[in-house]
DNA sequence: ATCGGCCCATGACAGTTGTCACGGGGTCCG
DNA sequence: CGGACCCCGTGACAACTGTCATGGGCCGAT
């Protein structure tokens, strides 16, 4: 808490949000939001070019979402520190976060004081997670689908019927309601448009 | 722009996107938020207690959201100014708002120093709309769903099969499947799940 | 009072869906 | 090698779904 301010990076789709947690990191004073992004594009980037300490991910973005962001920049910048503060306190995404190794996981519905005091956390080397959403992430437990059921189970999200689920993935109609029954299945819901809204709200995708 | 600042008020049920704006705000020095909320609830009460000017709802909110609450005070407060800021620019959402009397309509997307400006704008008599999503809801024409055919849809999203929609509305099965008919042509759908994101997605609900 | 709209319901039909049993193909691991 | 797991496919069956015709009741507008 002395000397140089905490450089973060602020990456957000909607550029209101942006500058309203840029304006409420800025009252801070060993705080500094020196590099703003629209997307996880360019991420690792900007965190060279700009020296940053901390980057403050949003999941949900365009073209590369917070979490793929935050798995590329470890391999190349793994002394940067990763906050994700997100909309939706998913399982799922908290799992993704941890196996990405981020160190904060914080979800917008907390109160504002508590974003920088994350900041200073994981700036600091120690972590600051949603703790009721870690809890429920352990009990949770792990994604049982496949890659074949995630793609056929995101293709359904939007109501599609068999034919073209089956031709979007260049497979054969029958091979489509497998998957889909298994995936049924194993989110114990009793259709795939059940199914679907199951999976995507654990963060399973 | 002279004399007293204006009186705002902020209801968005994510605190950190809450305070976020309003550190944004406040940076402004004819501008002072006097009160948050976190829930559309209570709001003309609020209203009168501390003699707000501007009112800035958000939509997605529990209880009672921002376009039911603009509606309300308007019975109540007509005096109070409602500027409507969302994440998501549906044009339905945008007809809602009009009907409602509100006098802006902002998405979360817009640069955050338009904020301030529209609330300004909305203070001075004058309106803030977002222009894209303005000529977006004059040609998208007006909601063709029946109340019983939204209700059905709304409880379609989850993925519900047939009996259970019915047990939830106190329906027969087959009245059930015929308003989901009727709402699948209305909105050129080929099936319950397709029909229920289009009408969603167009802020028909 | 007649028309139109919405609501509710029933019955029947073709098409789709969910499930199962069964086959084949790969890979990885003990 | 056998076993486990994933992938792809087929065929068949019961259940569900989307559509249509048809009927009735209740409004509000013409």
């Amino acid at each position: 808490m002395s000397g140089e301010p905490i450089r973060v990076l602020l990456a957000d789709d909607q550029a209101m949000i942006r500058g309203g947690l840029a304006a409420l990191l800025d009252l801070e004073t060993d705080i500094s939001v020196v590099c703003q992004l629209d997307s996880g594009a360019g991420l690792a980037e900007a965190v060279a070019e700009h020296g940053i300490d901390v980057a403050i991910l949003d999941i949900e973005m365009p073209e590369v979402d917070g979490l793929a962001a935050a798995a590329a920049l470890r391999e190349t910048r793994p002394d940067c520190a990763v906050l994700i503060v997100t909309t939706f306190g998913r399982a799922g995404y908290l799992r993704r976060a941890l196996e990405a190794g981020v160190r904060g996981f914080v979800v917008k519905d907390t109160p504002a004081e508590e974003l920088a005091e994350a900041v200073r956390r994981v700036h600091a080397g120690a972590s600051a997670f949603d703790p009721d959403l870690l809890a429920e992430s352990l009990s949770a437990g792990q994604n049982p689908l496949t890659e074949r059921e995630r793609q056929v189970l995101r293709c359904a999200l939007d109501g599609s019927p068999v034919r073209q689920i089956a031709k979007a993935l260049f497979l054969s109609p029958g091979t489509v309601r497998n998957h889909l029954s298994a995936a049924i299945g194993k989110v114990q819901a009793s259709t795939r448009a059940e199914a679907a809204v199951i999976a995507r709200d654990r963060g399973w995708l």
